[in-house]
RNA sequence: GCGCCGGUAGCUCAGCUGGAUAGAGCAACGCCCUUCUAAGGCGUGGGUCGGGGGUUCGAAUCCCUUCCGGCGUACCA
């Protein structure tokens, strides 16, 4: 499996290796060792080198040939061993690794305003942290979903005086309404103080437990989750937890103690802070001269909850670029105070959404609202049925998939430390490098597959998939483990939809190159295995980019 | 001012733990459907890897510096 390491061990010189040997420029074999960096020592040309590196390597089984090409070594890997090893270890299957068995990973993601539609600029979140959740899954990581919910605040004090004063009480409430409520609040308390100041008590009356005020309150949080949760289910975005900002009032003040208790803290202009200086950061707010507490504060509740609750390995934050200094703050305060699990938590963070150049304002109307984007790359799918595949059964089913993939694929698709400019004409783009791509793809595989019916029966004689074409789409299939290690790594799903995109790229080159289905019964069997292992593999993949691979489209 | 992040083809991006001519997709142009899904494949054109120094046999990749853009910078989250 680990070329690098058996070529390095089979060249037998100390001064060789792994490391060095390295995967090599197209046309010059599969791995390449660059000797030029051995030239000093050896007091020999690279070429030289090169040579005789070559000539110790005899009897090697795995290597077909070597090259020795300006100051490089060359391998050619010996193919036929190399296919039936890959072919051998049923690729693309949907089995988890075992990479992470026994490690708990918490993600918070999503983290979703009460009271506040869905737009794209929580579709970031959303889809970055829902392909980390599958994508540590996949590698054996016990995995705890968190949306921690913005659910506490004065906002909603206003919201809940809103509602009594305009609100339609015999009528379900809805998202919008509440929308709609909130602006007119805004818009009403500029002119009228009054109005502002019942906003203050209103949320005081939520603070102090008043049933009927819970009550109302407890009702915008039901709304609102009864219409995201739709989003999610369309989306298969799933939670563990719904523990939010409200969750933690009454976890805080421990916290606030031992940081007064350590002498970590200190009273400036009548708010208690954490001074940072030493580390190049301002301070870090822990209460508010007025005796409020504030988001770090409530953030290192959360991050002590969660290490006592769930004991994690690590805990991944899927939050905006903008929120860096946060946690930066945050994380060290919590080195300060001696937690060594501190070292295990990840601002995962991403760019910035913007739309037409400029920043997404609810407020200001200038939104888009993440079920108009689905909806809107649905229906571009069903269109594209009806002209190329008005037969198609599971119409619906088949364009939600493929609208909901190029969505995805938006978010997931390049890196997510990226700023991205909402673009309709990108996400209902589905020719080239997107989504859609890959399940045509999948599909075209299945396709030839049900075409073909038993006729894959039997082991494939590795020989007869050796072909350049071929044997390039085993070279790829070989390092999908690697690929999902690497992006849980780099906790980055962009680098998984990469490799799906170089994958089909290389299958459809080697479909459209010779037929699959021939009259050779042997070479048939070893083209559907190959077709069979892409599909499993395409499939896996766009699972843990959050999107369905159907059968046929 | 200081901090974090980005700057690669007209556009969107990959490559960034240094290696052989810098790769894709979109857009443009030209080909390929009587045979397994043309949402596909092939080809052509298109690049001072923001600029300048440095380290190195070798730099898009590492270091320094500078410019441009985004974000952040104590009582919002």
């Amino acid at each position: 499996m680990d070329y690098k390491k058996k070529i390095s061990e089979a060249i037998g010189s100390p001064l060789v290796t792994a490391d060095d040997i390295m995967t090599a420029a197209e046309g010059h074999g599969d791995y390449a060792l660059p000797c030029f960096k051995y030239a000093r020592q050896l007091r020999k040309s690279p070429q030289a080198i090169a040579e005789d590196f070559a000539a110790g390597l005899g009897g090697c089984d795995f290597i077909e040939r070597t090259e020795v090409a300006g100051g490089y070594l060359n391998f050619y890997l010996e193919r036929k061993a190399f296919v039936r090893g890959v072919m051998a270890e049923d690729p693309g299957r949907p089995q988890l690794r075992s990479s992470g068995a026994g490690k708990t990973a918490c993600i918070d993601y999503s983290s979703i305003n009460i009271a506040k539609p869905f737009h794209i600029g929580h579709l970031m979140s959303t889809a970055i942290g829902g392909s980390l959740y599958r994508i540590y899954k996949y590698l054996g990581w016990n995995v705890v979903g968190i949306n921690h919910l913005g659910d506490w605040g004065t906002q909603f004090g206003k919201l809940l005086a809103a509602y009594e004063e305009w609100g339609d009480k015999t009528k379900k409430l809805t998202l919008g309404d509440m929308l709609d409520l909130y602006v007119r609040f805004t818009e009403e308390s500029e002119r009228d103080p009054a109005l502002a100041e019942r906003g203050r008590t209103e949320f005081l009356r939520i603070e102090r437990g008043d049933p009927d005020a819970v009550r109302t309150y407890e009702m915008f949080k039901a709304t609102t989750l009864e219409e995201v949760n739709k989003v999610y289910a369309r989306l298969g975005i799933e939670f563990d937890s719904y523990n939010g900002e409200a969750f933690y009032n009454d976890k805080m003040q421990p916290i606030i103690d031992e940081l007064e208790a350590k002498g970590l803290t200190e009273v400036s202009d009548g708010a208690l802070v954490v001074r940072l200086d030493d580390y190049g950061m301002p301070p870090c707010l822990i209460r508010r001269s007025d005796g409020a507490s504030l988001y770090a504060t409530r953030d290192l509740a959360a991050a002590q909850y969660r290490a006592d609750t769930y004991k994690f390995d690590k805990c991944l934050y899927v939050v905006a670029t903008q929120q860096n200094l946060h946690f930066r703050q945050l994380f060290k305060v919590l080195e300060l105070m001696g937690r060594e699990w501190a070292k295990n938590l990840v601002h995962v963070q991403f760019g910035m959404v913007s739309y037409e150049g400029k920043p997404l304002s609810t407020r200001k109307g200038h939104v888009v609202f993440l079920a108009d984007v689905i909806e809107n790359t649905v229906q571009k799918a069903r269109e594209i049925i009806e002209e190329k595949n008005p037969d198609l059964p599971n119409k619906d089913a088949v364009a939600e998939s493929v609208g909901v993939g190029a969505v995805m694929f938006f978010a997931l698709g390049t890196q997510r430390i990226k700023d991205v400019d909402f673009d309709y004409d990108r996400v209902l783009s589905f020719d080239g490098e997107t989504a859609p791509y890959l399940q045509y793809t999948h599909a075209r595989c299945m396709s030839v597959l049900a075409k073909a019916e038993n006729r894959a029966e039997g082991e494939p004689d590795p020989a007869l998939l050796t072909d350049d074409d071929a044997y390039a789409v085993v070279r790829l299939l070989s390092v999908f483990g690697d690929v999902v290690l690497d992006a849980a790594e780099k906790y980055e799903p962009s680098v998984i939809a990469r490799y799906l995109i170089d994958l089909a790229r290389s299958y459809n080159r080697f479909y459209i190159a010779g037929r699959i289905i021939t009259d050779d019964d042997a070479l048939t069997r070893a083209r559907l295995a190959l077709t069979s292992a892409v599909a499993r593999t395409i499939k896996t993949g766009l699972r843990l980019l959050l999107t369905e691979a159907p059968d046929r489209m």
